[in-house]
DNA sequence: ACTGTACCCTGTAGGC
DNA sequence: TGCCTACAGGGTACAG
């Protein structure tokens, strides 16, 4: 599913509809997700202002007037869309380009100038959970995160600090969100081939004999920030479900040059060499051999 | 402490 | 066409 620039995207989208609105309405049509919903749901939300929506890790979070969070996370299908007042005929029922979903609509938030915002997750990964804003930074979720690629603190010398002594892959490393959090298998990948960095490399090959970042950890870094912000300008990746909060989908999967390119040409000029597939940790990983070291 | 595996749940693609 | 298996963008709970 979504990973950073993916849900990035649909933060953008959702923000001019949600924030200085207010929640009349809440249809939860199942239980729970991959968790319960949050207990009396609807009470502590409906007549709520929202406030701010904002993004950490791949986490959604909308804050309340009343001091509470609405945090969300997308999971591998979850998606929003946004129903503009007047525009389908029957509460419930819209369109987009693969039709009504009923099946899969598990909520949907009425706003008090009539639009509506759906959330759609046919394998029901993603979830919602509520909690004061002020024990946000405690909450088990956030509170052993890692720091977000985008921002300051993710720089050589922090890679190198996290990785010291760690026998695990580059791989892995990058895909656990208690040290860079947002990445996700997509860019991860990418990042390693555009850093020339081999992914069964160990994370302690970034650190040098004196503790410090290597030069390829400041490589790392760089390609990291570039392929998210490449990402995010392209309006994230679709490969299947994916999709902003206006319905569209994303263009960077147009330009992967590893991910999901199995037994395709190198796309670096003069390389000649063949993206292989390999698993690390469970999941797929394509490099390109001759180029990651 | 670290590492690998299983699992949550559903849909889809590909082999036979 | 139908059945079966493998796999999918995420994250957590275990066992070793």
């Amino acid at each position: 599913m979504p990973e950073l620039p993916e849900v990035e995207t649909v933060r953008r989208g959702l923000q001019p509809v949600l924030v200085g609105s207010r929640v009349a309405g809440l249809d939860a049509r199942r239980p729970d997700l991959r968790f319960p919903f949050p207990e009396r749901f609807a009470e502590r939300m409906v007549g709520q202002d929202i406030v701010s929506l904002e993004r950490r890790a791949k986490y959604l979070i909308a804050s309340l007037s009343g001091g509470e969070d609405l945090v969300m996370h997308l999971g591998m299908t979850g998606r929003f869309s946004i129903i503009q007042h007047g525009t389908v005929d029957r509460p419930g029922e819209y369109i987009h380009e693969t039709g009504p979903d009923p099946a899969h609509d598990h909520l949907v938030l009425h706003l008090s100038d009539g639009t509506q915002v759906i959330y759609n997750d046919p394998r029901r990964f993603g979830f919602m959970v509520m909690m004061p804003h002020s024990a946000q930074p405690e909450h088990a979720l956030f509170r052993k995160l890692g720091v977000e690629p985008l921002g300051t603190e993710l720089t050589a010398a922090y890679l190198a600090q996290r990785a010291t002594g760690k026998k695990v892959n580059l791989k892995a490393f990058l895909m656990d969100q208690h040290v860079v959090a947002g990445l996700g298998n997509i860019y991860v990948s990418e990042a390693l081939f555009q850093a020339g960095l081999s992914p069964d490399r160990a994370a302690s090959s970034l650190v040098n004999r004196r503790g410090g970042p290597t030069e390829k950890a400041g490589k790392l870094v760089d390609a990291i920030k570039d392929v998210l912000e490449r990402a995010i300008a392209a309006g994230g990746s679709t490969l299947k479900d994916y999709r902003a909060a206006d319905g569209k989908k994303g263009a960077f999967q147009e330009r992967f040059s590893v991910y999901d390119r199995a037994d395709a040409r190198c796309v670096v000029k003069g390389c000649g060499g063949t993206i292989r597939r390999a698993v690390h940790a469970g999941r797929a990983t394509f490099y390109c051999p001759r180029c990651q070291r």
